[in-house]
DNA sequence: AGCTTAGATGTTATATTATAACATAACACT
DNA sequence: AGTGTTATGTTATAATATAACATCTAAGCT
């Protein structure tokens, strides 16, 4: 199980880590030829700013702020699906929200822990998990073409300030 | 594994099932002291007519039609609202839609099984998945209180009349 | 039956999320 | 520099969902 877990629900170096994000990103685009924006770079930035998943008017809110002028919804929506196409963040359906993806190379299972108290959601690649999905698929007939797995509950933090039980 | 998945995708005596269902909701009712009134029974009835899930615009279209009097969206969302809190019909998240619930006594997974062709929806019970959930989220140290499982694919109909490719 | 009241629905307005359609700008290649 | 492609700007609007307050209905009580 694959996951960045720890590194979402602890502090950590987190310049380092939208840094990382970004390398990862710029050689993403190099392969496939296609442009990182100075938009595209802040939105992705953005995300990664937090390790939870941002609205898309939120992102254009700070958008707005970090650029100094106006920004209309389709200009963050493209960025966005820019992004998406580049497997570099996810969309969180629960939440109409988006968040960047740690692992933007890995084929992976689209699993997400999100907490309910804080907002923070970790990504986990689950091989057993997607075998057991795909072989309930099987059984079933059903010819699998993608999936959307969302948990949500209390993340390592607010589990242990909390014992369980939400403010 | 748990499933009305032949159900969904095969033809079958479509009255008497949600006959089945709107018993099933007011022995519910019942035991709850929960009023099935006529919107939200109609609301049920719409939903388990299309074995797909229905949007809540889709639904006030209907709905309209079917009382002979325009409904505005509150309407709807109540019915929704309520049918949702006694587990009587499911949100689909990653189509903003919702489903009739065929097992609205059990405790259950929440997988679903929806086909990209058809739009046909299938519920899943599937205790090794939920276990194996459970364990992911233990290792992670994540207390689990709910989750979004939603599978897209091809149902066994839309796979044997395509060969799994899509018009 | 009439009264009371909780619960359900009606009504209006508006918030939130997302996209269509067309105009302009920036860039990459010759 | 000229041309085609890609990205962004701009305006408007679609699609989904809820807030706030008014009105009605039906169940329980006397």
């Amino acid at each position: 199980m694959l996951t960045n877990s720890r590194l979402v629900h602890q502090p950590h170096d987190h310049g380092r880590c939208i840094e990382a994000a970004l390398n990862r990103a710029l050689a993403l685009c190099a392969e496939r030829n296609a442009r990182m924006t100075p938009t595209r770079e802040s939105v992705l930035r953005l995300l990664w700013q937090s390790h939870q998943p941002l609205g898309a008017y939120q992102l254009q809110d700070q958008l707005a702020t970090l650029l100094g002028k106006p920004i209309a919804p389709p200009t963050v929506y493209r960025a966005i699906e820019f992004l998406m196409a580049l497997g570099l963040i996810h969309r969180i359906a629960s939440l109409n929200a988006y968040l960047g993806c740690p692992f933007p190379n890995s084929e992976h299972s689209n699993l997400f822990m999100i907490c309910t108290h804080c907002g923070s959601a970790a990504e986990v690649t689950h091989s057993p998990l997607n075998d057991m999905l795909q072989k309930a698929s099987d059984k079933a007939n059903f010819t699998l073409q993608s999936q959307t797995l969302e948990l949500f509950g209390l993340c390592p933090q607010c589990s242990d300030t909390n014992n369980g039980v939400q403010p």
